[in-house]
RNA sequence: GGGCGCUUAGCUCAGCGGAAGAGCACUCGGUUUACACCCGAGCGGUCACUGGUUCGAUCCCAGUAGCGCCCACCA
């Protein structure tokens, strides 16, 4: 911190010059720590204020910050800042996640690197204490990383999922589920990685089309006297453990096959041949191979007919059926059964190249391996019931709306979800077993009977995360966190996770409150849905396509503030977004004008006390209107969330209409008599706008602010109110008139190639107010003795002026430009004439759309009438050569 | 296979029934009570295509063509 900085804790409630250039890394590190020891971010249950509540979507404790979070995050920042500033109680509540399969995969990876060892060479319970050490040292990065970018959070109430209070909460729900019948054991096909010796949930297998070959073979034994049938496959493999094959009941080619049986290739094995719906008649041969312990369509057919399920291959995918494929790994195995196959002549149709969906472990991209197995699964059906009619009644509101269809496609076609996870890294599933085999769920206040063991599993990361935004209140305790934060009031996170994480915070959240009634046992009022960051062609960001950009990276070179709004300004509802360095630069150039319009108000001695006195010039009436009118508009926009109008908004309000017209206004009347109220108009206007934008960018606004207006923090000030009583038609008339006059005079300063420092006398009239501010902003001099029109110009508003530019013009070019004009105007008056003149419109169209069809053609006509004057003007001026 | 969305200026995107917009890029000019990370002036678009509805369509409807995403037990 520098002596001149202006956060200088020396200097409370003083202004204090501001360096001349903005260095953003000067600012930022020395602001956070301040606002975290003064508390700024801690919520107070107490208060009386009303209160608003939200939780970080947690991330994984493995986790770095990525352009993702920091827009998620830029976003909970603006709206938890400006909910303060309005007076609410704010919590918002940080944490992360125990990412079980991530982490074990990561920890797995370091003990192998650094000791060598394999997960097996460790117990369960040294395998997690290393875990656990894992994470002290190297998890958590992503908190120092929010604290950078400015994140308003509570730290004070930081949690963690595998906390003592949240698994607690784990466990007590766990209970409450299964003791309802909602949480049960069973044996079925799930997804299996043979890599990490796990099941996984639909959602942890990511699909993607592969080309494979379908292969044709031909089932049954001639010399057994068997009619043959051919059957496709592209996992050939599974032949091992078929034990049937399936035809439609209604398919003629095979009707008459139905209950026999036939040999399988390679083991001679029996299987009958069954009739099932499920088969499609005209896909590949109508014959399907059925292998139930290794398919779930197999599976459910297998069912239907009590077909025997036979396992054939060990957790690691390794076959273990007899015979000479036993010890094979399964993909190899894939290509001796074919050859063997093919030498044996049961091939019908070689290598017929075929694309199919095949899934992959999210975490390590194994193929998943349909397995049977015994699980424990959450009965969903009733809870997703519940959770579609939240949001469908409207007691959850999903912005932007039209991202609730994928919400209610997901709730409304829920099977049941697989928890148990055969995994260390987690919570362990509160079932014990007695030495008989008896079974019994115990909550966290209960002890087991000695003697009994433990389930092995632990839970699906997403069990915890589901319960995120109430287990972090304190739940299952009726503490005064939970009475007041819960209901949150918005969460803010990703569509893509919509399905993995909003959707069960929704079941859960409504099941373990359902006691608080219908309305407030929801996890949260409403859901914001952001979209993805992408890079700066449109492309998805991903390590292997290498355009991953690091936000720190880009924080240090342009600071914190700039990578939120740039961030912010791409923020449409639910929509993706392309950055690029570029923005992030045009976004700190936007911070270095505000720096400078600051500047210049401090320089000019802006007062930022007192009321505002009444009887100002135009330009201070004109940008008080203003600047009411954009309060008003961004409260409006923040109801609705719309970040980048928000910020298109201010950005623009900022740099066109306060640094480019009202300081130069201001210019004049800081030399005239009216300088009292000009400085404190402009006091005003930056004391505001910098209140309006700190949401978004704290720091730099939090410098200026203070340095401005001696204030304590503007983190703490209050969020600027509309004051209709400030607009002002008038005042806004009159600088319109200038702004279209000054535009008039430097268009065709430009065309003519007149140097915009060079004194021009001219004769103005028509303008009423604005003469003297349009000849300053001009330098334009008033008309001598030897005052000569060379040029005369008029504007839509009716102002005519006329030039002395003590030379010969250049005509052609004048003229060019006006008859270019001129045919607009003229087009302009046919387009409107004809409408008038079309009694279908005139009938139909509603009044105030007629009316302002009137109101254009007597413009054009206008337009037309004094074009044409300053063409003759012109014929009258000296010609150029 | 099902569902959703997109196609507007060179690029990235707003607008979604009544005069085509922004940022960046580009061209020209510029040391003026802050700011060259700046100021001023410009250039640039049959709003993917074809039909329809309407007094009026970038906007609504239907179809076509590209592109993207999500879901799915495609043997």
């Amino acid at each position: 911190m520098t002596a001149t900085s202006p956060d200088s804790p020396d200097n409370p409630g003083s202004a204090v010059p501001l360096p001349s250039q903005y260095q953003p890394a000067d600012i930022e590190g020395p602001l956070y720590e301040r606002w975290v020891e003064r508390g700024y971010f801690t919520a107070d249950p107490t208060s009386d204020k009303p209160p608003f509540s939200l939780v970080l979507p947690p991330p994984n404790v493995t986790g770095n910050l990525h352009l993702g979070h920091a827009l998620e995050q830029s976003m909970m920042d603006a709206l938890t800042r400006r909910a303060r500033m309005r007076g609410f109680d704010v919590l918002w509540l940080p944490g992360m996640d125990h990412a079980s399969i991530a982490v074990q995969n990561l920890v797995e990876r370091h003990l192998a690197e650094t000791e060598g060892k394999g997960r097996f060479d460790y117990t369960r319970e040294q395998f997690i204490e290393k875990a656990w050490e894992w994470k002290e040292r190297y998890g958590g990065q992503i908190l120092d990383q929010m604290r950078r970018l400015g994140d308003g959070v509570d730290w004070s109430r930081e949690r963690f999922t595998m906390d003592e209070g949240l698994s607690r909460a784990v466990q007590t729900i766990f209970k409450n589920l299964y003791d309802d019948g909602l949480i049960y054991r069973a044996e079925r096909i799930i997804n299996w990685c043979p890599r990490d010796l796990t099941a996984l949930s639909d959602i942890e297998v990511d699909h993607s089309d592969e080309a494979g070959e379908l292969i044709s073979i031909r089932y049954g034994d001639a010399a057994a006297g068997d009619e043959s049938i051919v059957v496709a496959t592209t996992r050939a493999e599974t032949m091992l453990g078929d034990t049937a094959v399936a035809v439609h009941p209604d398919d003629d080619r095979y009707r008459h096959m139905i209950g026999k049986t036939v040999a399988l290739p390679l083991t001679n094995r029996r299987i009958p041949i069954v009739a099932d719906e499920h088969v499609d008649p005209a896909f590949g041969t109508g014959a399907v191979k059925v292998t139930p312990a290794h398919d779930p369509n197999d599976f459910e057919i297998g069912r239907r007919h009590d077909l025997p399920m036979l396992t054939i291959m060990d957790e690691r995918g390794v076959i273990t059926a007899p015979g000479p494929f036993a010890g094979v790994d399964r993909l190899e195995a894939r290509f001796a059964i074919v050859a063997a196959l093919r030498e044996d002549g049961r091939i019908v149709e070689e290598k017929r190249p075929y694309v199919h969906s095949v899934g992959h472990c999210s975490r390590c991209d194994t193929v998943v391996e349909p397995r049977l197995s015994l699980q424990w699964w959450v009965r969903v059906e009733p809870l997703a019931k519940a959770a579609g009619e939240a949001v469908r009644d409207g007691r959850v509101v999903i912005e932007p709306a039209s991202m609730a269809p994928r919400y209610f496609a997901w709730v409304d076609g829920l099977r049941d979800w697989c928890i148990s996870r055969q995994l260390w890294w987690g919570h362990r599933i509160p079932v014990w077993y007695s030495p008989d085999g008896d079974d019994a769920c115990f909550g966290p206040d209960e002890t087991p009977p000695s003697g009994w063991t433990q389930d092995e599993d632990v839970l699906d990361t997403w069990f915890s995360s589901a319960l995120w935004p109430f287990s972090t209140l304190g739940w299952p305790d009726d503490t005064a966190e939970l009475r007041r934060y819960y209901p949150t009031t918005v969460l803010v996170t990703g569509y893509d996770i919509l399905f993995f994480w909003v959707v069960r915070m929704m079941l859960f959240g409504l099941y373990a409150n359902r006691d608080r009634g219908s309305v407030d046992a929801v996890p949260f009022r409403t859901v914001l849905l952001h979209g993805l960051v992408r890079d700066s062609s449109g492309k998805k960001m991903s390590k292997s396509r290498g355009n991953v950009v690091d936000p720190l990276l880009w924080m240090d070179a342009y600071g914190a503030d700039a990578v939120r709004l740039s961030l912010l300004l791409g923020a449409n509802p639910g929509a993706d977004q392309a950055v690029n360095e570029e923005w992030v630069v045009g976004a700190r150039n936007f911070c270095t004008k505000l720096w400078n319009a600051t500047r210049f108000a401090q320089l000019n001695g802006a007062s930022v006390s007192g009321e505002v006195p009444t009887g100002l010039s135009g330009a201070d009436a004109w940008i008080l209107s203003r600047l009411n009118a954009v309060i008003a508009e961004a409260d409006a926009l923040y109801e609705r969330f719309e970040f980048a109008k928000i910020a298109d908004l201010l950005y623009h309000f900022a740099w066109d209409e306060v640094c480019d017209w009202y300081v130069e206004l201001a210019k004049i009347t800081l030399a005239g008599d009216t300088a009292p109220a000009t400085r404190r108009v402009l006091g005003e206007v930056l004391d505001t706008l910098l209140r309006l934008l700190h949401p978004m960018i704290p720091y730099v606004t939090e410098a200026l602010w203070t340095a401005l207006t001696g204030g304590e923090s503007v983190v703490i000030a209050d969020w600027p109110h509309d004051d209709t009583g400030r607009h002002d038609p008038v005042a806004t008339a009159e600088v319109l008139a200038v702004q279209e006059v000054v535009g008039e005079v430097r268009r065709f300063r430009s065309d003519q190639g007149v140097k915009p420092s060079q004194r021009v006398p001219a004769r103005i009239t028509g303008a009423a107010a604005g003469e003297s501010a349009v000849r300053s902003l001009l330098r334009l001099d008033t008309p001598g003795t030897d005052f000569t029109v060379t040029a005369a110009l008029t504007t839509p508003g009716g102002v005519l002026i006329e030039l002395d530019l003590s030379s010969a013009i250049d005509v052609v070019a004048e003229r060019g430009r006006l008859l270019k004009d001129l045919a607009a105007a003229r087009k302009e008056l046919e387009v409107n004439s004809a409408k008038l003149a079309n009694e279908a419109f005139t009938s139909k169209a509603p009044d105030a759309v007629i009316a302002k069809v009137r109101d254009r053609l007597d413009a054009a006509e206008a337009d037309i009438a004094r074009i044409e004057a300053a063409l003759s003007a012109l014929e009258r001026a000296p010609r150029a050569e």
